[in-house]
DNA sequence: CTCGTGTGTGAACTCTGTGTGAACGTCGCG
DNA sequence: CGCGACGTTCACACAGAGTTCACACACGAG
């Protein structure tokens, strides 16, 4: 599992102790440009930030975070209980907080409810969307029980895009999301990934990858509320 | 606002106080039948379980209240720092938890974060007037949950228009803010977009544009009733 | 080194979306 | 009623977005 990104770096004794108990990998960082520069290929699995002595770097860095193309989740925020009263107006920064100081038991508690809430405690190696599977662990795919043999790439295209159903990507997003924020290269190799997905997917499937003209690619359908 | 469900009765001075300092209106059970009975008739609108005294029948009421057709949401457990352990496999019997005693803000807090969360902060990005909803994620729209197939223009419109409902804007305004700022069109551009969207809408819903002579389109109805 | 595979890029091709002019309606005023 | 101004509708042309193709290059294996 990738590992938590943890603010401020370094934590507090308490917070460290806490994360290790409950044996999560974490990285800790001391700011926004550390957070980007050291973040995992595939993301982090969320957050712990420590609002207690950097409130206002705390908050800026949540936010920052929070507006990202997909938005850093889950994000646990940590405070003293005189401020409490400063979450009123900042509730879309978190997804869940706790008081300090506070019991180990309690941050891991928090931070397992979490990841069952979201949906990534219970299989993270495993992918699904109708027909289509993908198994992050072995890197292998398939569609209707059917073995796709899928390049590099090709899979971390199709991973991206089946974590995040329905959702349209701009073939900018998709370049910096999945080749890399520094990459730099020109639309048409999104293009040619897709195409080359959509054939190996098979006639039948291929429309699992539909194009959003002057827009970019979505996957699958948004099957609930439209 | 209905009341909050609260478990047990009575609950314990310090819930009652918390309660009230954030000033919401809530009802004390002491089982799973006592609270069907005296549900109101709209639903509870959450609740708060303290699972410290009682902690089978708290979590028999949780487990009650989550099986319903439409599982009960969103639910506060109150729980001592020694039960924490008692959550792992019940991840599913709430929503959020609170280890006692805590400060009476820290309960106000999750209850706000936990009505905000359930209110609107989880849904995707949506745009709704009546009978219509854009998902500015998934660039799909639906007119009476049928969907429409719109251009990207024609979204573009649609939602710049759905954004604004009751206000009337020029053609002028319309061609800057939606086609771009130093576009230079003609006027016709815009009156052929209106057309193709009344159309895609549907005759029974092509009346949510109106036409206002010599001055533009507006969405929706006028906020003055004449 | 050579071969094979994966990946990126330019160019040709296809086709949909979009804008425009003109014809046609409609409203309102003298 | 007749006229002008304005809105609606239609058909068509073309720019530009997306698809497809072919090829060059990088890289690792044998």
């Amino acid at each position: 599992m990738e590992p938590l990104l943890v603010f401020p770096n370094p934590p507090s004794p308490a917070l460290a102790q806490a994360l290790g108990l409950a044996s999560y990998s974490w990285k800790a960082v001391g700011s926004l440009t550390e957070a980007e520069e050291s973040e995992p290929g595939d993301g982090w699995s969320g957050g712990v930030i420590c609002a207690e002595e950097q409130p206002d770097t705390a908050f800026a860095l949540c936010r920052a975070l929070r507006k990202r193309d997909i938005p850093f989740s889950p994000l646990l925020l940590l405070l003293s209980p005189q401020q409490l009263g400063a979450l009123e107006l900042r509730e879309d920064l978190f997804d869940d907080f706790c008081a300090t100081p506070c019991d180990p038991r309690e941050i891991e508690a928090r931070l397992s409810h979490l990841f069952w809430r979201t949906g990534r405690g219970l299989r993270p190696e495993l992918v699904e969307y109708g027909p289509l599977v993908l198994n992050l662990e072995t890197y292998q795919a398939s569609v209707a029980s059917r073995p796709l043999s899928l390049t590099f790439m090709e899979y971390e295209l199709l991973k991206f895009l089946a974590t995040h159903p329905g959702k349209v990507f701009t073939r900018e997003t998709l370049l910096s999301r999945v080749w890399g924020y520094e990459y730099y290269g020109g639309a048409r190799t999104v293009d040619v990934h897709i195409r080359r997905l959509r054939a190996k997917l098979g006639e039948e499937h291929a429309n699992m990858i539909s194009t959003v003209r002057s827009v970019g690619y979505r996957f699958g359908q948004s099957r609930w509320t439209i």
